[in-house]
DNA sequence: GCCGGAAATAGAACACGTTCTATAAACTTC
DNA sequence: GAAGTTTATAGAACGTGTTCTATTTCCGGC
């Protein structure tokens, strides 16, 4: 429609962007969004703050990211990146799928759950994204399916696992939104997720 | 609080209005609700248009539901309710638990297909709510629960099915939020409902 | 170096959820 | 049935996400 959209969408999508003064604004946009969301959740990621913090105008940031959904699904991608990189560089301890499994969700709970105002963000826009946000959604579930999977077996993943990995998933998000939502204790996410596991797995 | 802090919080719960006229009242705006998110989804409820439409004051509305999260999510429970009572009424069909809760899910899956835009505002309300919609949240948890662990089996329910009907429920609405976001079929929403079923009675 | 178009900026403007104020209507209680 | 209290009303006002406008800066091709 608009005669700028495809340079637009690789701004979105993020890796390749044209000038390195571009991809150094991106990154301040983001380390601003994870800053205020750390310090005051959802509600703390106020476009105009994230503008002001990240030192570029209101209408630059709307560039970057065409909605406060996008942003944090973005953040959110960034973040479980940094995760599974780190998960990658560890050996996962456990002999069967079952305590791998366990142990890497165990692993990302508590790491997430050590910053809440975070978590909090970035679970509310995940589960609050409309159909434009679909490819960041997206991008996050796969991030997420591949991180069970890899947990699961080291081989290419079978059909059945990658739909285990999908349940556990779901699981894991609404356990975490209802941690964030004080639904739900950090005892009762880490028994919730046992039993699934065990469910699925045993 | 507030001096009238009781009474509201009766208004919120919904069942017992001192009089027939906030009954009607109630009922009048959760229609209101119900009609606008049959025709345009979580966006078209606004709280104006919703007070207009139920021929309230715009106070008057927040006075019943203190916002739109909680409206909408009252709106759900109201419609579960419904559901259930059908349900109820009909027998259903299949020899194992792994059968019946195909049938409920698939049934109550085309159900709420068949209004998008109504389950779209619903499930959008659903996810995005916060603490403080806690309460409206449990009870529909909770109806989702009762009507899958009813389908398993005519007794009480064990732990076990607890857990199953909770997962259950978890991946139901993360597929009902997939289809609504256009990120799924309703073709691919049942098979990967079958699939978990299978993983976990069968 | 200079030009033309894309990108960035400052800030106004708009939409909708939410809150507030002032007034009127509807009830309770005596 | 009058006084006092709660509830409802109309509408202004406010906050924050989003869009728009006018202007300036930046960057690639000549």
């Amino acid at each position: 429609m608009s005669p700028s959209k495809s340079r637009t969408d690789a701004l979105m999508a993020g890796d390749e962007l044209s000038s390195a003064a571009q991809r150094e604004r991106r990154k301040r946009i983001v380390d601003a969004t994870i800053a205020l969301a750390s310090k005051g959740g959802f509600d703390a990621v106020q476009m105009r703050a994230v503008a002001d913090r990240a030192d570029v105008a209101l209408g630059t940031l709307y560039r970057y990211f065409p909605s406060k959904v996008h942003l944090l699904v973005s953040s959110l991608a960034v973040e479980l990146e940094r995760a599974q990189e780190k998960m990658d560089r560890t050996t996962v301890p456990g002999d069967s799928p079952y305590e791998r499994v366990l142990f890497v969700l165990g692993r990302i709970t508590r790491g997430l759950q050590r910053n809440p105002h975070l978590t909090e963000a970035m679970t509310r826009a995940f589960t609050f994204a409309d159909a434009s946000a679909g490819a960041e959604i997206d991008r996050v579930s796969l991030l997420m399916e591949s991180m069970f999977t890899k947990a699961m077996s080291d081989d290419a993943p079978t059909d059945e696992q990658k739909a285990i990995a999908r349940v556990i998933g779901d699981v894991w998000l609404s356990n975490l939104v209802a941690w964030v939502t004080r639904r739900a204790t950090a005892t009762d996410v880490a028994n919730r997720l046992e039993l699934t596991v065990r469910l699925l797995l045993k």
